[in-house]
DNA sequence: GTTAGCATGTAAGGAGTTACATGATTTT
DNA sequence: AAAATCATGTAACTCCTTACATGCTAAC
């Protein structure tokens, strides 16, 4: 899977904002972010984790005692975000371009999207749309001048793939619709902006 | 990706099923068939190929002329099934089991389900949508008891990844159904079989 | 007490991508 | 003539998974 790398730091980062945490609860929330599909191994979280200590974006401390958990006696090595983490973090966050819209990537950075600009939002948004219209269209011009007889199934595979992406960019449409509107109401409210975030991110009847 | 190596094998025998191809056309071919994202390079191709005429599951020929293509003057190297590759094809297109069922494997058995009797669809088709059933139970469990303040985006993203799986799951439901009825109408028929394949693949009134 | 799950790692190896190399053929 | 795309490869390198190794702790 390659690029992983990265988006595995990025990953990380990210949760640690949330608070210290270790390893094992690290993989945990990890997998249930990005594993719809494929699991992180701790042969690969661990010496993820060993390389950022070394490049001091997080540090380490003993800990018998981790928020949350009812104060267990083992001690635990407990993971938090350095000043340089945090930096780190941002300068990736607001990385435009094409390895913020591919499929992984995509997916860690709009997780954390509440940690970044309006701005650099819509263009991940913007960005990861353009990307899925690029390969709809691809596949379907392939698919015109193709169009010898085409097997029944690889067709039914064609035709739901094609749904799927197209499903995936009027949900992006909708989202970025969402992010718009947001823009709008908070110039509309002018100088008052107390913590009114109402920027539904949900369902907006904006179909196609 | 790793187990993608036996993957290729699968897509390169049924595509050559359809008759003998050079690389070049192979790996558009399977860009498009498995190219819902990544795409197949050369560096994993030609290896594989060579792989595979060592074991004789293919053979190669130089060819001035392959049907399609407007007599080139240029040879190229064109690679047919083998005796071999295509027992070894219908092996690994019988093979139930958890390798049957993963993304990238579900997605190729399915392309050639043509090539398979219903018995074995049936139990690709099942076994996959048990594997997504299993992964939204587990997502949604988690989800129940971690329950803590879910960030916005962070809730967004798994609303809409749920969602995908279970239209996945749906889709699953209706081609189940169209192959069970398919076989009701075969028994219905009785001796007279004519090439008579009615079996719509397509959507059918089924939901959840 | 024993199973299941928590917790932290390492080593070896597989798989595939990137980048490099090269050249013919077709299209503009 | 230049640019695009057809066509076939190889080598190095990155990433990640698998399998191994170890031991604590909670629940049954």
């Amino acid at each position: 899977m390659a690029r992983r790398a990265e988006t595995i730091e990025l990953a990380v980062l990210g949760l640690l904002h949330e608070g210290p945490m270790h390893g094992y609860e690290l993989r945990k929330r990890l997998n249930l972010m990005l594993g719809w599909g494929r699991v992180l191994s701790y042969g690969s979280l661990y010496p993820a984790l060993k390389k950022m200590l070394r490049a001091s974006l997080i540090e380490e401390t003993m800990t018998t005692k981790t928020p949350g958990t009812p104060v267990s006696k083992r001690p635990r090595i407990t993971y938090q975000v350095t000043e340089a983490g945090t930096r780190e973090f941002e300068r990736l966050m607001s990385e435009v371009g094409p390895t913020a819209w591919e499929d992984d990537n995509f997916d860690i950075r709009f997780a954390f999207f509440s940690s970044t600009d309006m701005e650099i939002r819509l263009r991940v948004l913007e960005g990861r749309r353009t990307r899925l219209q690029e390969r709809l269209d691809r596949v379907q011009s392939q698919l015109a001048m193709t169009q010898k007889e085409v097997d029944r199934y690889a067709a039914e595979l064609q035709r739901h793939g094609v749904e799927s992406v197209e499903r995936e960019v009027r949900w992006l449409s909708d989202l970025i619709n969402a992010e718009r509107k947001g823009e709008l109401d908070r110039a509309g409210a002018d100088i008052q902006d107390p913590g009114a975030d109402t920027t539904s991110t949900g369902r907006q009847a904006t179909q196609k």
